[in-house]
DNA sequence: GATTCTCGCGACATCGATGTCACGACATCG
DNA sequence: CGATGTCGTGACATCGATGTCGCGAGAATC
């Protein structure tokens, strides 16, 4: 097992000083070429490559960006990571992937050790916890589908509320009255929009929120799949539903296929890959993970570069697609023409 | 702005030396109760913590893991990834993803920096390049998912082939004559070994092969709808369909949904959520990219750990899940008892 | 009581790179 | 021609931690 290779055994073999064989591989130009030659050499001789951790810890930070999300294996979350890794490896920047697994205290600890590592910037998508200990972090910080309790923050996401109340319009303007919302639980920020904005559309057409109608606790598919059944029997009068996550979305669906009811007009937040798959095809409130990726790295890393910014809050594009589930026409409407 | 609180303030706050500052911090038992609390003091009342990369500088590696994969956004290395980092949370190790963008060059210059930045350990989901340049890495390494060209090594995987078998047989034990198979390129090992597979099964049960049901260049949920339409026209007695990725999946389910043929049996190397939902419910060979993960991830560690041991190929468990799909009656069948 | 051991501690070197600074050689200027 | 400037260079300090080793004091041994 040989040693390993160190600047000063190329400066040796070059015979020349460690600090010019340092300049010449980061290319200063005050190097005589000849000098230079000699040192190139040398690092390929003996197959010479920097050692990252001994530079960064001269540079103070290490060049490397933190992502840190509830869970890696969300469809969204990990093209959003797709994304952002994406854009760092322009930069020659790797990523350190960390999920907070739903645990507040366990999060703390996980971005400390971060800091600790002095990565060079931090991408958090925040739970419900409180962030107020990050106020005092040297670390570029931007967060990502929803805004930190307890601090102010770069922020980009979507507006929730809005979407929301897009697609309960949809399902409005295509003659639903009853209309259903499976969402998730409240201490989640981007869930309490959601419905937020279903309620406000009711309310700016006219129509009493009817609280037996709004579902929460679903995070799952099975969840999905329960509370679409529980709907169907306590509430049969619904014609459509707002699903505020796709995995609900699927699980509502599961139960839907399964009993043949064709008759219900869903719409979801959050497009995914089956939603083209089934008959009909899903309408969908799209907020694309990989423009919300794009736009928190560009913006951490321009926060990296030492751009100064008072802390802000970016909305990433909204639009719906329509793709024949929530344009069904409501029973009753179709059997008043029947009759 | 404060300047970093250095172990050298502690020991100063503490009246002790620097080394003895670090004995406290490391657990080191041959420290005067009296001096440990006085360290231990000085460390909160200056909110020291220390450096990773310094620690790590000195130590000579990173505690830190890379996870080099074709696509993070896939749901199969998604949960890859999510079940790695799990393993690795309990170890405080944290993980650096890569993604080598089916691109060999820019694959080689990642791993070649996560050697530099001295990484503890790798697991790579290879592509079809050549990995004999890290015949010499001083980098623990564990494929996953498949094994490289070029180099012996760790692997963790399934049998392709086998499990690929098991699908096809359990068409062939419904009843079915004409089976096709969906898959992937020929470069990849893993859609090799699948269509491999699929053959053998043909060939024990007595079976021509039929090359002309042998679609190849699936990746995407699109190509898997391309070649559905094709072999619809193509292959009408084509009665059961092996399809060997589950975005190939999905793209066949949308042609057979749009077009309301619920006569053709399938099923699917690889499960995913929505396999669930549709009706009928699809078959699978599940292949858990959480037991993958967590093997490749237990290996590594033992490896980083110093055991040593022989490269070696370590098989995860393939099973099939029954749920519809695949057990379709041939409508030739079907049709002889009608008539 | 002299000697060997153990224990707690700290000065210093070290990991591998880069910043600082000063020095000698040569060019440029008035 | 002396003063000033620029240029390439390298010795040394530095980033922040930990390994090495030796020292002095008290305990244990004969």
């Amino acid at each position: 097992m040989k040693r390993k290779v160190t600047l000063s055994d190329v400066a040796a073999l070059a015979s020349t000083s460690v600090k010019t064989a340092s300049r010449v591989i980061n290319g200063d130009e005050k190097v005589t070429p000849e000098v230079k030659v000699r040192v190139e050499e040398a690092v390929i001789e003996l197959g010479y490559r920097v050692d990252l951790l001994a530079r960064s810890l001269r540079k103070g930070v290490d060049d490397v960006l933190a992502v840190v999300v509830p869970t890696i294996g969300d469809k969204f979350f990990a093209t959003a990571i797709e994304e952002i890794e994406a854009v760092a490896l322009d930069r020659d920047t790797q990523i350190i992937i960390a999920s907070n697994h739903q645990d507040p205290i366990k999060e703390k600890q996980i971005i400390r050790q971060l800091e600790q590592r002095r990565v060079s910037g931090m991408i958090i998508v925040p739970n419900s916890a409180d962030y107020s200990f990050m106020k005092v972090s040297p670390t570029p910080t931007v967060f990502l589908d929803r805004g930190p309790d307890g601090i102010e923050a770069d922020v980009v996401m979507v507006d929730d509320a809005y979407g929301a109340q897009l697609a309960t319009e949809h399902l409005l303007a295509s003659g639903h009255k009853h209309i259903a919302v499976v969402s998730d639980t409240f201490k989640v920020k981007t869930s309490c929009a959601r419905v937020d904005g279903y309620k406000a559309a009711l309310r700016k057409n006219k129509i009493a929120v009817n609280e037996k109608n709004v579902f929460m606790g679903a995070v799952s598919i099975d969840d999905g799949s329960r509370i679409a059944t529980e709907l169907l029997r306590s509430s049969p009068e619904v014609t459509a539903i707002f699903s505020s996550r796709s995995t609900i979305t699927m699980g509502i669906l599961r139960v839907l296929h399964e009993r043949n009811r064709h008759d219900i007009a869903i719409i979801s937040f959050g497009d995914f890959e089956m939603a083209q798959v089934v008959e009909p095809k899903i309408s969908v409130i799209d907020h694309s993970p990989r423009e919300l990726g794009r736009l928190a790295a560009l913006r951490i890393f321009a926060k990296i570069d030492g751009e100064k910014f008072e802390p802000e809050t970016m909305m990433g594009h909204l639009s719906i697609i329509r793709r024949g589930s929530g344009e069904l026409t409501p029973r009753e409407v179709l059997s008043v023409h029947a009759g």
